[in-house]
This record gives structure tokens, C-alpha cells and sequence, in this order.
DNA sequence: GTCTATAGTTGGATAGAC
DNA sequence: GTCTATCCAACTATAGAC
């Protein structure tokens, strides 16, 4: 057996450690794998390998590899509802409903482009998911967090230029969230970044025409804390 | 070793057969087995299994798995693109324009919900093609098929009610399509079909603001700001 | 040219050591 | 309670028979 980088730094003799950071350690690793070569490429082995511990360890912190994955899957909807959440906290401000719907939708981007590993992943994990009879819900999961981020993010868009949506958030947030991951699984594909935002601007577009802009003046949101 | 069915009809006697007859048939039986349990249940094992012949009879037809899986990629893409242009056959008619993308979105939607497994199974194959480095292009040829489809139906539906795109007809189609993947993909996943029903026939609407009818202008949703 | 039999690798899971 | 050593099932690929 050859020695783990992990293992030698610990003179060669593996920590014991409760299971429970145990577990947070292993989807890290499994996150890592996962992100750079696919869920193909997330083996009990190698994501034992990657965290520096033996094969059996992994089965002692996970039922099997269903729940390994099941834990990965919770552990990716909170990465992207996070990172969203941080997003919305600067929705474009102003009185133009539609400038600040496509600073909204092109700031999501934004961070969408930097992450197409984990883009890609999402995609895998929501498929892969759906084959998986032990992973009944996890795609479900995965939908319900993505559509509470677009609602807020559309909310506060509509908020900062003192508009209102003419028909139900929830049905708005959906359709956005759709062209959105479209867009972004045909971007996957051919890398054409440029029409992807076009895409968005014109879709953006659309989306002002959904709401209503009373003549009041809009009320300006208070800057995000420190 | 046991025999399978097709051996035993043959007399316990595998026929020989040319290369190429056998290649649509391996090909036949592996994407019986991908559209019913995803591309991970598709082995070369498998598939020989499914198809009644040895094991190393499908590596004599295709170099490795990855070249099946090509195989595969294709045949489903020549699949749906015919599909498509069935549908295409048969685009809504009459002035009414709105009504006729309606007709022609719900036309492909129908198809699509008919076919649940072969949707999934194209999503599994774009994020397989993009994790296989033997299979860079297969995700590319996929979305030029679509793309081709999405245009040639748009184009009828708008020839169907006498108007004409005010923008290029590709971005639309892209769009179209982008809107139409994002939905079908979240249909997957909660299986919610009205829902999905309604998101398309309010993408229908968009798009009919994107044309103009000669006779009469062009409907608009609601007045541009100022 | 077509197919069979077999090799060699990698995977998930477990019994039991500490 | 935590981890090690081992098992065996399933996979891809090939050498060579017919």
C-alpha cells in the first residue's frame, strides 16, 4: 500500500476523528472530484484516496454510495443558494425596471460563468438523481432552493425600480429560472459566452414588460450592511 | 453460460451477421436500455446481453464503449430531429399568430411529454459527451440538430399566420429552445405537467411580440416606458 | 470476416481488528 | 466508536478459434 500525503504528514499513522467531521470531510472530497471529472468519476475509492483515508472508512461514515452522493447533492444546493443569495444582495438600482432586471440576471451570470465545473455538476447530479431510486428528491430539493433564490432575486429587482409584478412572482421566478438553465446548459455545450448574454439581455427584455411602473418615484433600497 | 431467448430461436446458434446490420442492432438494444435506466445502465455486457450475442462480439463492432456511446449520441439526435420535423408537419394555421406558436409549442410539448425517458436520456448524454473527452462533439451536433428543428418550426408557424420575424430567426429559435430545455428539464424533476404547460404557452405570447403581422401591427403587451 | 473464451482491472461492500 | 484487511461481483478489453 502506498502512503497518503495526509497520512505521512501524520507520521504515517491516520487520526481518528468523530464522525460527524468525518462526513464533512469526505463530501469535500467527493465535492472536489466531482466538480473537476464528474459524479462518473466519484468512486467510494477515490474520494477515500483524495481524503486521505482508507476505503472502509467511507462506509462507516455512509450507509453506501447513495448517501455519499445524497450528502454531496445537500451540500451543492446550499453552495448555489448561498452564492445566489450573496448575488441578490446587489440587485441594480434605480428607476428603469428593465436595467436593473438585466444588471440581476447578467450579475447571476456573472457567477455562473465562473463556475462551470459546478454548473455542469448540478446538471449530473439533477439526472443522475432522477435514475437513482435512492435519490427520490434530491432534484426536487434542488428546484425548490433554486426557485426561493430567483423569486428574491426577481423581488428585489422589481423593488429597487419601485415596480410591481402584473402576474404571480412564483410563475415569473419559474420561467426565469428555465431560460436560465437552458441558456446556460447550451453554454456548457458550445462555450459561446457572448450569446448567452444576449440571450439574457433579451430575455431580461421580456420580463419588464410583465410588471407595472406606477408614477410614484421608486423607493431606493438601503445599502447592504458591511 | 446460459442462452439467451434470441440464441435459443435461432437453435442454440448465433447467426452471423455483417458488420453494419450489427452495429444498428447493438445500437438498438443500448438505447432500449438507456431510455428505460440511464446511460449508466448501458454496459458493453449489457447491451451484448440485451442484443443475444457474446460479450466481445459488440467490441469487434465499435473500438470501446465510448464509440457505441457516440453511436448512441447520433441515433437519438436522428430520432428526435424526425420527430421534430413531424411535428413540423403540422403547425398551427390562421391569422392569428400568437395562436399558431401556441399551437406549434404545444405540438413539440406534447411530443416531449410523451417521450419522458428519451428526454431525460438526451440530458444524460449532453453531460456525458461534456465529461468524455471521446466524445467532444456529440453535445455540439445535438444542439445544431435542435437548433435546425426550432427554426424550421418557428419559420412555418410564422408563414402559417403571414407574419415575419422582427428579429434573426436564429436568436428566436435559440431562445425558444433554451426556454423549452429548461422547462422540460424542471418537468423531469417535479413531473408538474399544467405547470409546465403554462410556462410555454407564456413564452408563446413573448415570442408573437417579436413579429409583425403586415396587414395589422404588431400586438404589443403594453406600452415601451418612455 | 465474425465470434468465443478468457484475462485483468476496478468497483461497492463487510467482517472483524483495535 | 473508529478503522483495516479482504472479498467477490461487474466491468472493459483482447487473444485467438472458427
Amino acid at each position: 500500500m502506498t502512503w497518503t500525503l495526509v497520512q505521512l504528514w501524520n507520521g504515517g499513522v491516520t487520526t481518528r476523528m468523530p464522525v460527524a467531521e468525518r462526513r464533512a470531510q469526505l463530501v469535500e472530497a467527493a465535492l472536489s472530484i466531482a466538480a473537476a471529472e464528474g459524479v462518473r468519476a466519484v468512486t467510494v475509492r477515490r474520494v477515500a484516496e483524495r481524503a486521505g483515508v482508507a476505503l472502509g472508512v467511507v462506509h462507516y461514515c455512509f450507509a453506501d454510495k447513495d448517501e455519499l452522493l445524497g450528502a454531496l447533492a445537500t451540500r451543492i444546493v446550499d453552495d448555489l443558494t448561498g452564492a445566489a443569495a450573496d448575488a441578490a444582495l446587489e440587485p441594480g438600482d434605480g428607476p428603469d425596471l428593465r436595467a436593473a432586471l438585466e444588471v440581476a440576471v447578467l450579475g447571476a451570470w456573472a457567477l455562473i460563468e465562473k463556475t462551470a465545473g459546478e454548473q455542469l455538476l448540478t446538471y449530473e447530479i439533477t439526472t443522475h438523481a432522477l435514475r437513482t431510486p435512492g435519490l427520490r428528491g434530491v432534484a426536487e430539493r434542488q428546484y425548490a432552493a433554486s426557485q426561493a433564490a430567483a423569486e428574491r432575486l426577481l423581488g428585489l429587482a422589481a423593488e429597487a425600480s419601485g415596480a410591481s409584478w402584473q402576474r404571480p412572482l412564483a410563475d415569473l421566478a419559474a420561467e426565469a429560472l428555465a431560460f436560465v438553465d437552458g441558456v446556460t446548459l447550451r453554454w456548457l455545450a458550445d462555450g459561446d459566452g457572448p450569446a448567452a448574454r444576449a440571450r439574457l439581455s433579451s430575455f431580461a427584455g421580456y420580463l419588464a414588460t410583465q410588471a407595472a411602473v406606477p408614477d410614484r418615484p421608486p423607493r431606493r433600497r438601503r445599502k447592504a450592511a458591511p
